[in-house]
DNA sequence: CTTCTGGATTATGCATTCATTATGCGGATG
DNA sequence: CATCCGCATAATGAATGCATAATCCAGAAG
């Protein structure tokens, strides 16, 4: 009886609290700024709290969670110079993976892309916010996974992480909307033609772009209440 | 982020155990690939396993260390295909950095790098090799600093620890230390021009071609039993 | 003599327990 | 009546104990 069909705790009981506080956090479960109940959690996953105490320091030092010592754990909320941080940071790691795509773009990866590309076209056009979103994340996490840099790809993961709870709650106009997806027509024909650079150009200004939704979005819900599901 | 006032030494015993293994991680106290000997390094320190664990739950999702489930924990050895992972990722956010630094550059951070630079470059030439790695480890910290950007400092900081520890044994020959000076040459020079794009280039380059020289290092140094003491 | 197998030892992973600290409430005092 | 101090309670941080799994060594068999 080996460990090849015993999937059920993935590798260990703390890897396992990691991911699943980490889904708490992004999907806003856990409200931003508000305590962490250590003890609730232990119920809620039937676990004891030394393999929680060691994921919520795992989570911790990715920037999720921040530790007051003798006062417990709050979720980090995201500020707009969070934004400002983090969105040029994310331009670049993209751009170099946007780079670094276009070097070992293959015609078969290149062709999931473009369908992925037009699937969120369509959602677009179907005004689809949800899954335009979700198509969208996609799009970028393959260019990522093309682009063959686990180190780049971790990073990048983290950054996305702490933000992509913030895009929930980014309504942006129509007006936005369009021009991303013109952004992502760009895009889709810098992968074609290959042209590394002005791929990189595009999704460094793209992600700027995406910052100022983001922080249109933060400045609408600041003051605003949040109704836990 | 909110790390203004609260570095000081707050958060004490599982904080401070983090920083200790860091230590002894980077300065090569505990061999790469070697295992992690819970019950040493708490009688060592002085505490419980549960801190340490914790701790080293903290180093694993950084990256120092691999924890392999019910196989106790193994520093992680940095290969050859993790410095051409990384250096790439550190000449991205090394080049947003300069791009930023060269926006908010005062006369006297300018001054302040000039002056370190020049402490650099005497180091050189009196071929004091460890000075001149701090030195220019300092250079890079403070363009990093005046980038005022904490995210990518945090991250940045992340890759360099990670490899710090390598470039103690990066012996570079003479043609490659004479390059490494004078490539910061010209980065003092865009430093002085405030030409951010030009800076981005450089540090880019720069990076690439530490990234040789910590690979050279890291093929010499394969095999190499560990000098006891 | 070498190799395989089985037991013993040790270390690791998790739960329970203890101590310390923060916070809230109540009473006393100005 | 308001404010401040002290106590009690609850929560967090650390330690120890227990169970499980892996590794190492020894003995036996080929």
């Amino acid at each position: 009886m080996t460990d090849s069909e015993r999937t059920i705790t993935r590798v260990s009981l703390h890897d396992e609290l990691v991911g699943r506080l980490r889904d708490l956090i992004v999907e806003g479960e856990l409200p931003p700024g508000g305590k962490v109940p250590e003890k609730q959690l232990c119920t809620d996953f039937g676990v004891s709290r030394t393999p929680l105490r060691e994921a919520l320091k795992v989570l911790a030092s990715e920037g999720l969670l921040e530790l007051h010592p003798n006062r417990g754990a709050t979720v980090a909320k995201l500020t707009l110079e969070d934004v400002d941080e983090m969105f040029p940071v994310m331009g670049s790691l993209e751009a170099l993976a946007g780079e670094l795509a276009c070097r070992n773009l293959t015609d078969e990866s290149l062709a999931e892309l473009r369908a992925l590309h037009y699937q969120m076209v369509l959602h677009y056009h179907r005004s689809e916010l949800a899954p335009y979103f979700r198509i969208n994340q996609e799009i970028h996490e393959k260019i990522l996974d093309i682009a063959g840099n686990a180190t780049l790809s971790s990073l990048h993961r983290g950054l996305s992480g702490r933000i992509r709870r913030a895009r929930y709650v980014a309504n942006m106009s129509k007006a936005r909307w369009a021009q991303a997806v013109e952004e992502h027509e760009r895009i889709l024909e810098a992968l074609s033609s290959r042209d590394g650079p002005r791929l990189g150009d595009i999704l460094r200004s793209h992600l700027a772009n995406k910052a100022e939704v983001i922080k249109e979005g933060l400045a609408a819900d600041t003051g605003e209440k949040r109704r836990s599901a």
